[in-house]
DNA sequence: GGGGGATTCAAACGCCCGTTTCATACAGTT
DNA sequence: AACTGTATGAAACGGGCGTTTGAATCCCCC
């Protein structure tokens, strides 16, 4: 079994760094200190062995600190604070750096994991989001305003990841946004509720509809 | 030089569909009508191809309607308006399907072509964008501040890009936020308004700094 | 109309890939 | 000590890859 585990640890940071298609079986046995052979022993094929790293992966990012609900706050505001947090935690903090890159992957060059990882861990997340933001908007908002909060806040947060190799090529100061993780956290919260009570305050009719 | 325009067209869509380990000579002469040996006649080798694929993807990009300036616009609202339109229709117009795909691979694996692309296309956009941003914010708003509007507008912009593939795979109505991009564009306006409108409002001491 | 550079072509080369084979070593049980 | 299922090992297989070759063909200009 610890070749087992010798050989996903060492397939999770090759298939990070260079794609599935570009890391080669020899190269992850002979990092493992394995055979080429244990791969099909253990796994079947080179297809099975991303899958079950795909999984391991996903598995490790549910282990972390639990996703913040409107339940678990004192109101709507304290509550999408403490969501976003989380979220860029998940997102950026300690060992997600691997996952984040298989993701990144996948988004560019999607494999039917994509689809049971959207389902599974994804869709749950954007739950939780969703239904903060809800309770942070008037009641008459219809589902069109909600999702288009909800992708604004993802959009918020993930940019510093999808576009992070653009980001950091900007010559533009002051260079390290992420060093200050708190910081950028308050600002996505601040953008997020100036943008969320303007809705109250200005809600044309034609975002009634369907609520 | 027929044989080789088909060679860039064919190479263009295959190395966006399946990107570049993936796809071989072989397919990309296929599709193009032609001989294997053409790709190393025309453009030295594979490496030699992919290069001039992505230069001719990010030129045509600059061939496109004119960015919009603050002198462009009756103040810094519409400017802010007119850019973040003129955004989205560079990113998700007609003929921008493929330059996106293409750059989504260089975000996940940044070749050196990336670098020259930055500096070349980006710098000069995500300049444009900062300008206007710039007259929105107090004059006492330091750089952070800056570049964290300019990213989150930025963020609301490309998630949609970046994530497509997990943002389709959410059971979550309505389906295509896509279908109304001048919705999506009034959205992103709207929200970045009232940021920076909060940001005028309240201006924490600590921001005021190094402005 | 013939010479000559530019372009196309079929075929082959060597390389690395994922996979398979089969023999061997290592448990734990009887 | 013999058996059995699990695990590892070296070596080879067929196939697709990028690249190269050298001859054939085209096209234009003198």
């Amino acid at each position: 079994m610890q070749t087992r585990d010798a050989i996903l640890d060492a397939a999770a940071t090759l298939f990070a760094d260079r794609g599935y298609r570009d890391t080669s079986i020899r190269e992850i046995c002979s990092e493992a200190d394995a055979n080429i052979a244990a791969v099909n022993y253990h796994f079947g094929n080179k297809a099975g062995l991303y899958r079950e790293v795909m999984d391991r992966a996903y598995r490790e990012l549910g282990n972390q600190a639990p996703m913040p609900t409107l339940q678990s706050a004192a109101d709507g505001r304290s509550a999408l604070s403490a969501w976003i947090n989380w979220y860029l935690d998940r997102i950026f903090g300690e060992g997600s750096e691997l996952t984040s890159r298989l993701l990144l992957r996948e988004a560019a060059s999607p494999t039917s994991a994509l689809d049971t990882l959207v389902e599974e861990r994804l869709h749950p997340v954007y739950q939780g989001l969703e239904e903060i933001v809800r309770a942070l908007l008037p009641e008459a908002s219809n589902q069109r305003v909600l999702k288009l909060h909800c992708l604004s806040i993802l959009g918020q947060c993930l940019v510093h990841r999808t576009s992070k190799e653009m980001i950091d090529r900007l010559p533009v100061e002051p260079r390290s946004i992420m060093d200050d993780r708190d910081g950028l956290a308050a600002h996505i919260v601040s953008c997020a509720i100036a943008a969320l009570d303007g809705q109250k305050t200005t809600l044309p009719a034609d975002e009634v509809a369907n609520s």
